[in-house]
DNA sequence: ATGACCACGTATCGTGGA
């Protein structure tokens, strides 16, 4: 089974590039981020015309989460628990069900928490405690499951082309990394880095200052997986060349193969 | 050395992104 996660930055902004690439990379299930629709305004029938379920938990102009799944999705939730007053929508889970097994999917757009420090920082770090408690309620519950999306976070300076220049950033700042590297000691796997060593591998390129031309690139877009599901890696990958194609996005999807 | 983008809304700029 191929599972993707895919940043796309506006759903309206991508509705020929995104289809594009569901045709040529056919994953049976899709984590999206940044659709920046409600509900009602997401073009389903793209989709559905092409095979999938779509669960959407949408918010206007801003944030935005969906699953695409060419298996039923059962047992969808929306929204990170852990604070009720929390309106931005950032997070959505549901059951892939397949002949032989379940796999609970988790897809999710951890803030970005700039500008460091203050309140959005404190509300990413925030968030970033209520994910890891999830985490731990789904180990507890022992459901092989996976967590992807963009988690607005550079693990390790190989991630990024100028590590110097995020230096003060959020996305790279020593106390956003510890929690980042507080879930993947719970026994989670970085599926990128479980196949894929070395610097040079990026899944965000800017808009700005040429950022794609000069590879000035950065890996913020994760797959981490439970123990169980680890088990059934294959393969991960970073479709980088969507990055160059026609009104691309800018981040590119990143996908795991499971033998599930 | 330096500058440089894009999406959304009810909009011709302000806000947010990373």
């Amino acid at each position: 089974m191929k599972i993707a996660t895919f940043n796309i930055n506006g759903i309206k902004a991508r509705a020929e590039a995104l289809p594009a690439w569901l045709d040529a990379a056919k994953p049976d299930v899709v984590v999206l981020q940044e659709i920046k629709s409600v509900d009602d305004a997401f073009p389903r029938d793209l989709f559905e015309d092409r095979g999938y379920n779509v669960e959407t938990h949408g918010q206007k102009s801003f944030n935005g989460v969906a699953i695409l799944s060419k298996h039923p999705l059962e047992d969808v939730s929306r929204g990170l628990p852990g604070d009720d007053d929390d309106d931005q929508s950032r997070y959505i889970e549901a059951t892939v069900v397949d002949d032989h097994a379940a796999l609970r999917v988790c897809g999710l757009y951890l803030p970005n928490g700039n500008p460091a420090p203050g309140p959005k920082f404190d509300y990413k770090l925030a968030w970033m405690d209520r994910l890891r408690a999830r985490a731990e309620t789904l180990l507890a519950e022992e459901m092989p499951f996976l967590m992807a999306g963009d988690y607005n976070i550079i693990p390790q300076a190989e991630d990024a082309a100028k590590p110097d220049s995020w230096r003060d950033d959020a996305l790279f700042r020593p106390a956003a990394r510890e929690k980042f590297r507080r879930l993947l000691n719970l026994g989670l796997t970085d599926a990128f880095r479980a196949r894929t060593q070395g610097p040079g591998h990026y899944s965000f390129w800017d808009y700005q200052a040429g950022a794609w031309n000069r590879n000035n690139g950065i890996r913020i877009d994760h797959f981490l997986l439970s123990p169980a599901c680890a088990d059934w890696l294959r393969d991960c990958q970073i479709d980088r060349d969507v990055r160059g194609g026609d009104k691309p996005s800018d981040h590119v999807p990143v996908w795991v193969d499971l033998d599930f």
